[in-house]
DNA sequence: TTGTAAGCGTTATCAA
DNA sequence: TTGATAACGCTTACAA
């Protein structure tokens, strides 16, 4: 059927004149093979170029060096074309794991028994989830019995969960702190629903804390929920402009809210920062590319997918070092010219 | 070792009172089985809730299931992190693909050796290459005898190997022709090298016979070549600050690089379009963000991302319905807020 | 229509 | 230190 047979440890065996146990001995460094021996094998595989089979592995082994990325969308391609942070972390997560000699593939939102039967069927390893998925999957998850690594979810749904976090309660303190100390007084809030997960919860809590302990007050009317997107902020960029007297600034959940706001602002022939100072938090590629370039609080979507990898490889090879409830990102302050100093 | 020792065909086999040949034939709709035995199989699988293995099925059939979007990096992530187009190409491809039931892994730059161990070892179906790698890389695929899909390449290897393109050369020529329309007579560009490739000569190519059939001048003092980034754009922006006065209006191979220009233009106080008009390819989701918003030419992703899938599929399904060279998309103008008519 | 058994490429147990 | 051999879960001649 296939072109040319291809050459399997029983072929390395014969020519080197030895049994399968042996190659497949000094394959993985296992049994006590005498150094004689062991040559004729590597010569052999040399000679015949031969090349382990992963899945006869897997099968024999039940490991499957696989891993999977699971998005909560539909599609996954919904979560890549309308956020880039996705493809991102990926990239990074993704970057690690080959190390280790594990392949990724990428899961989407599916019914617990769908979800199931995939990870079953391809023997996964181990599954990372970002962010909310209904808890019927978390569940599911569970039973699976296998290495999870929950990113950015502040629900806890097993002790056997790893968690990666940013400090987003944290970040967004110091987003809205910053706006204080260049004398602003009056401060809105956009709040996305990222995921519909606590994350933004937890950044509205920063925001709020900052306004409590420099004594300012929450005006509600400033405080807007809207969907985490490009779109979203530029629809309510109107509502914004409306009752750009009654604030000096406003912090945004997310960049890509922020973006949206000042897109359309810029549009009403609205002045930025000179009307209005704006802060974003996520720090994606694009908070550069607008004019005036975004203030925003950087979280390292580097940090996130590493640590997210090296936590997935340490339940994996069973040796988990510190067996703490969750990693906790920190973040920082990028200062560009989108705040304006009014003191 | 595992749990629960997972259901195979066998316990199926006997609980049904069959032999595992009869359930296989059931599963996978082979050999004729009688209604009445059917039956009494779907229902042990029912019980059991059985869940084949893929593993096994890509032992004994040699078909894994599994194809590979290969991307010119050495580590992925630097694509996704530069440039969103490869995050939203995967999640439009991946999603044709799920449905046909293939999973993804992605590949990076490695030598031809380590290419070739991986694509065997894991018994890829197929593979699709973005963007041009070296010509060793192609060999060793070639060698592969896999299903491939070459896309934005325009060098030709093999005849086996697929194509799917974008119309480079027509909608950058759009693009200049629009300039022209609105009045523009001294139209720089600025190409970028993408991947190395001929993508970018191509767009050159339709700027360049724009202008042409126009009678226009070209000056090569107007052209610049650079790498396709943001911070490609950014850099040469001074430069072309410097000889604002001499162009009305640029090209650029690139939205990223376009707006890498903006921006730097806005800094040193530039009014784009008023003194520049400035038209991009791509039409990334980055265009819309900026401001003025980028007037572009729209290349859809999706459109490359299904097409790549269903020319996938269509080779491993072994019946090629048609045996085209390549599949060219079409692109289309998108009119923003970049370009000035000043007839 | 159904069953038997070999084969896919490994690993790993148990003897030798 | 080595070699037979069963096992992993499935497909598929071939025989019944």
């Amino acid at each position: 059927m296939r072109n040319h047979k291809k050459v399997s440890i029983y072929d390395i065996a014969k020519i080197a004149g030895v049994s399968s146990a042996s190659v497949s001995y000094v394959i993985n460094g296992k049994g006590k093979v005498s150094q004689e021996t062991k040559q004729r094998i590597l010569k052999a595989m040399e000679q015949t170029g031969y090349i382990p089979d992963t899945t006869a592995v897997t099968l024999s082994t039940g490991k499957s060096h696989l891993v999977a990325l699971c998005l909560p969308f539909k599609d996954a391609s919904e979560a890549f074309v309308n956020n880039p942070f996705y493809g991102e972390f990926l990239g990074y997560f993704e970057k690690e794991m080959i190390k280790e000699g594990y392949d990724i593939i990428i899961g989407s939102l599916m019914d617990a028994n769908e979800f199931t039967r995939w990870v079953k069927s391809r023997n996964l390893e181990g599954i990372v989830m970002m962010g909310l998925f209904p808890s019927e999957i978390y569940e599911a998850v569970q039973k699976l019995g296998i290495a999870v690594v929950l990113v950015d979810v502040y629900e806890s749904y097993s002790p056997a969960f790893k968690n990666i976090r940013v400090d987003d309660k944290g970040g967004s303190y110091n987003a809205t702190k910053y706006l204080i100390d260049c004398g602003h007084q009056n401060i809105g809030f956009i709040g996305g629903n990222i995921n519909n997960s606590l994350v933004d919860d937890m950044r509205y809590v920063g925001y709020l804390q900052a306004l409590e302990e420099n004594h300012l007050n929450l005006d509600n009317k400033h405080v807007y929920k809207i969907p985490a997107t490009f779109d979203g902020g530029y629809a309510i960029a109107e509502e914004i402009a409306s009752h750009i007297d009654e604030m000096t600034a406003i912090v945004c959940a997310a960049d890509i809210i922020a973006i949206g706001v000042i897109r359309r602002l810029n549009e009403l022939g609205h002045k930025i920062p000179d009307e209005l100072s704006i802060v974003g938090f996520d720090d994606i590629q694009a908070a550069r590319y607008i004019y005036p370039a975004l203030t925003t609080i950087h979280q390292s979507i580097r940090e996130k997918g590493r640590l997210s990898a090296l936590t997935m490889i340490n339940q994996l090879n069973e040796n988990v070092k510190v067996d703490q409830e969750a990693v906790v990102i920190k973040t920082s302050l990028v200062v560009r010219q989108s705040v304006k100093n009014i003191k």
